[in-house]
DNA sequence: TTTTTAGTTCTGTAAGTTGCGAACCAATTA
DNA sequence: TAATTGGTTCGCAACTTACAGAACTAAAAA
């Protein structure tokens, strides 16, 4: 027997969704994703009901078995992509994770941590240079990210609060 | 008559520069820059005095001149480094331009606006379909872009305040 | 005027990426 | 047991990128 049709019924798609995908895609290769990746991440985005198959993403974006394992490989191991199973079905449905996904926006909010420290080491290097100014330039800039390594968690917290989130 | 040496004594330099040189420029590779052009910028934060030459760049990071030309160009055009110039020499001499650097950083965290139309967009198009959880998620992460897009700025206008800026 | 200086621009190429196809594997079905 | 399903992994071809080398240019010096 083969795999019973247990999805809802099949709706009216986006619209020009082919297309859509491609420009979609572009944007998202902007946050460190091949064209590959970032497509498939945008057909999650649109497509309806939000959880795909592996063969229907393969299909729709007409991409080698292998070119699909891998970006989604690639977008599970970054957390922007999970998979849900279904009973008495042996295929994945990858859909976008979207608690995950804000997680992952949030965390790159905290990259300010690495410059601080990385400035830091500069400073300490040209303590003894003979260019004043510009080691007072450099640490105004160190101290405009260390006012932001300690604005942005109230800034996150004012949101939670906000949110009433419970996290 | 060849260049009259006019620059300040030679000082002690920073210790080890070549190897600090080579791992901050890995640290700005990740901020979009290519090996050599994160070599030059790593190397103009750490030299002393602040501005150095082309021949001395080149000679440093012993690369061809079209590799060092270009580098600079890029870095320039990016408003992350630019030049200053000596009377009576026809050099120019390449700096990091700090105050540029970070007006660069500041509009990056502008960067929020295109997600959120982005995000805007994906909303309206799933307006009618079967997910209305998914759809929620959606539109809770995009409520979230548009607290920060208000929020940052009122991040920079206290920086702005606490330096007592004039920009 | 010729030469030198201070670069820029134009190919060519080596190295790195991206994605395909084929082979492979583990679980399920026949 | 053999065949099918739902993928993963490997090796390679096509494309892209980063850099080198050489030819070029504009300004200054000789």
């Amino acid at each position: 027997m083969h795999h019973q049709n247990t999805d809802p019924p099949a709706r009216q798609p986006i619209p020009d969704i082919k297309q859509r995908v491609e420009e979609l895609g572009v944007f998202f290769e902007q946050t460190k994703l091949t064209p590959m990746e970032a497509r498939v991440f945008a057909l999650l985005l649109l497509s309806d009901p939000p959880e795909m198959d592996f063969y229907a993403i393969q299909d729709f974006l007409q991409a080698s078995k292998s070119t699909i394992s891998n970006a989604l490989k690639r977008l599970m191991a970054e957390g922007r992509v999970e998979y849900i199973t279904k009973p008495g079905d042996r295929k994945r449905y990858f859909r976008v994770s979207i608690i995950k996904w804000l997680e992952h926006i949030q965390q790159a909010l905290a990259s300010v941590g690495p410059f601080v420290s990385t400035l830091d080491k500069v400073i300490t290097l040209r303590k003894d240079t003979s260019s004043p100014e510009f080691n007072r330039d450099l640490h105004r800039i160190k101290d405009y990210f260390l006012f932001l390594k300690e604005e942005l968690p109230r800034v996150q917290a004012k949101w939670n609060e906000r949110e009433g989130s419970d996290d």
